[in-house]
DNA sequence: GGTTCTTTAAACCATCAGGTTGAAAGGGTG
DNA sequence: CACCCTTTCAACCTGATGGTTTAAAGAACC
């Protein structure tokens, strides 16, 4: 449908079984029938397992001889990298400088109130991007 | 529900709504009527987002006083991140592999045959992981 | 050209997911 | 206590998902 590029990509690792597929795939490209072999499922199920992920665009199926190898594509899974790590990050800062403060606060130990040194940090943020 | 740590988080991250979500919690914490400000849907269904990120791990909501905050949960992006790395680099490496072999063929240029180099790629790899 | 393997398609079923409405508990504060 | 805001619960609708079966194209190969 109109779901975006992200979406497709979560939405398609979490399945399991699709996720075992992308985990041996990463060890080298196999043929379907490959694939399927460990599954106790049809290999039209299996087919329609392969189609997510490639409509993620986490894997492409090179035309050639008949039986057309699967191959994982890295792109798609630096998308989602990216996505999480920057978020991840901004976390991690956040829980630092967190750390931060009340390192300072237990090192001066008296004076409680030098400054409007937080407060406010429910809000603020504008709103974010989502790019 | 017998899904998994992994599946519940992938889901969660599948929507759009809900990622929104994160990135903005990765700014600072906010209570659910700061959330939902943006989105045009009921506080129910805000609530029942909020309640699949939770059950996913990825966020909190610290008991107190009455608007309790939401707060982001670094924890369960880094699995996530650590499960996708982890793949991204095989294939990468792979990638850098079969590089070197085709240039070091280019290089040779003539002798295409000097012993069994690799053949076998496609099956070999026993069966991977996922854990 | 026929046989066999690979791949795609279609109809169908059960379950889940995102949303709604409506109602009810919880919890602060006048 | 009464009022208001936050949070949760339940029923319901609609559409997507993971599977199945059955059937039919497409490619390879003798």
């Amino acid at each position: 449908m109109t779901t975006d590029a992200l979406s497709r990509a979560f939405a398609a690792l979490a399945d399991p079984t699709r996720r075992d597929m992308v985990a041996r795939l990463s060890e080298g490209d196999a043929t379907v029938g490959q694939l399927a072999e460990p599954y106790r499922m049809t290999l039209q199920a299996v087919y329609k397992h392969l189609r997510v992920l490639e409509d993620a665009g986490l894997v492409s199926r090179p035309s050639g001889p008949q039986p057309r190898p699967v191959r994982l594509e890295a792109g798609t899974l630096d998308l989602m990298d990216t996505w999480i790590e920057r978020h991840r990050r901004r976390v991690e800062q956040r829980y630092r400088r967190l750390d931060a403060v009340l390192a300072e606060m237990k090192g001066e130990k008296h004076g409680p109130d030098h400054g409007d040194s937080d407060r406010s940090r429910s809000e603020a943020a504008g709103h974010p991007d989502e790019s």
